[in-house]
DNA sequence: TATGAATGAGCGTTCATTCAT
DNA sequence: CATGAATGAACGCTCATTCAT
């Protein structure tokens, strides 16, 4: 019986996914489990997604884009990169942490516990590091931030973002530190790294 | 059959535990091929732990003590505050690129995930983050570092060192990176952002 | 969308379950994958088959009747019976060996394994083993062949060619035996029998 | 709950499996059905064996050994080949159509829709072929029977018996036709054959 | 102290089929 | 004439766990 207009369900099985990953994770994940909690047949996802990696992979997929978009939405990214970059950071960590199941399939997924993440969708990935990238270079060709492989520079913010983000999302940071200022900290120790 | 003396029979557990989890990781973790790894009956771990999270809670809890032993290790801990930091860095992230599946368990997995990890234990975890903490109160009283909240600045900069863990074992760093590279920059930003 | 007059569909279907069949065996002939491979939907294929079972009635029953033309299809069939007999065995081993899976559904499927295969295809498949028994009449008539009756002569001579198919499809002969030596032997072994 | 004990599980599996067998055929033998047939639960047959294609191959086995030990069973085996030759065309027709859910495993399976059947099973399968071909040979020397190669033309004797066996069971054979003439027909086929 | 026997729940996936349109 | 949406049943198999001994 169709309950909603038909491609509405691909729409509710990749929501549905999502609330299940932030409550039981992905270990815990499962078809059945999703299809239940839609109130349709397990048999029903396969309509919409040729199997478990591919559902995933959707999310990965508008995991990245949302994120992206979050990124490239900062005002002067390039013309302003000092704040551009304290931004990106606000940013990084806010998406992270209002969007934890996205987080962990996007970014804490071991490959190879996963069908092969396709080629193409680690371009999308990619993307996202290179928004860090660019910021830094306009900001050294502006002689705002001290020389040196940007790319470099920034995997090694993301670096930062990205534990800070993880101990956060899995609650492993000592409950005598609030988490803003560890924030503010960390962003502060990025900041100062790339050198402003 | 009594094999050998009983207690025994528990370390044995454990040993082939993580041996295994580190061979083939969380996800192919069960009973039963630790049962055969050991030679004994799958009942027989139920004599030793109450179920599985028990044992794997036993396993983190020695993850951290054999973590804590090796940071504690390092010679003029105390006395010499601003190498210590960064053979601090060195050891953590060494211990955690040699036992990925390891590390994994210890840091990321979520305990709300698992049955409540008792609050005893996560007093053991803390004892790492502790020993950073205590070498950078030895550096601000020596005046090698700048002032500031201790623990703050050892939960900063063990983000960017869990961080850099996390995203190696998981390959998602970008592959024109070397992680020596990457590792040696994160170094430096943290020895940069304690103050030396 | 109608891409073909109409009956086609039919024409089409059983050309590909067919094709499907001898590459991949009835154990992997799914209505999904014959749908697919025809590139119509599903639900089409019950426009035309009531099905799974008729289906597979219909393909059996098309390949009794090319079985049988290709039987008649000899020179000199009742003018020559010696020759004919000793072609007939030819073909029939020729059609097994070229069409083995499709040689299984035509004489190894359990009828009481699939919905009762009507009364009226039986006779069909009786065709076959009567143009054996009109060429042993002839060659009786023509005291080429010893006397008696010819059905079950034809059924024996039938028995052997079966037995030699099945074999080789099923990979059961030993490796030693060259399979042309052994079907020349049983060849042999039959016109022996019906007496030449 | 232990039922019975232990071991005679295992059998009762063996021979649940077999009456399943000629029930509904290899193809809809199912684990889920044999523990419901048995009346226990699915997961209880792992517990004797690794898995269905070794559950089938005991069973093969099985059959393998009760032919052999029937075939072998004949009185003055060597010193009376003609009676001989005949009478083990008569226990294996009677082995086949007495216990067809063996035969079906043991003849009629594609090796490439079960697991290899291990090599030294196979073994034991030739020692039936190689029954009839030492009474061959020994009829050979006793210039009973004609010349020429014993495996061969045991080959093409059991290629008679085979096909006789196999349209029998799958209920083939034209409802004119007596199976006990048939039988008898071929047999006279196979005796002339060999030569006597 | 240790085990053998057993299980219920669950896994991802495929299947033939139905039904409203 | 043809389909898209959907499903219940089944598949082989693995798992953590229990219980009587």
């Amino acid at each position: 019986m169709a309950r909603t207009s038909g491609t509405n369900l691909r729409r509710e099985i990749l929501d549905t996914t999502r609330r299940l990953l932030i409550q039981d994770g992905y270990q815990n994940l499962s078809m059945r489990k999703i299809a239940n909690a839609i109130g349709y047949s397990a048999t029903s996802i396969y309509l919409y997604f040729e199997n478990k990696d591919n559902l995933v992979h959707a999310l990965i997929d508008e995991g990245m884009e949302k994120m992206q978009q979050l990124l490239l939405g900062i005002d002067n990214l390039l013309t302003d990169p000092l704040k551009a970059l304290r931004e990106l950071c606000n940013r990084y960590v806010a998406f992270g942490l209002e969007n934890p199941e996205y987080y962990e399939v996007m970014f804490q997924l071991h490959p190879a516990r996963m069908a092969r993440y396709p080629v193409e969708k680690y371009r999308k990935a990619r993307k996202n590091l290179e928004v860090f990238r660019d910021v830094i270079e306009a900001g050294q060709r502006m002689s705002l931030f001290r020389e040196g492989d940007a790319l470099l520079k920034a995997t090694a913010v993301w670096t930062s973002l990205h534990g800070l983000v993880s101990l956060l999302i899995a609650q492993r940071v000592d409950q005598q530190i609030a988490p803003e200022d560890l924030q503010e900290r960390v962003f502060d120790q990025v900041v100062a790294f790339v050198g402003g």
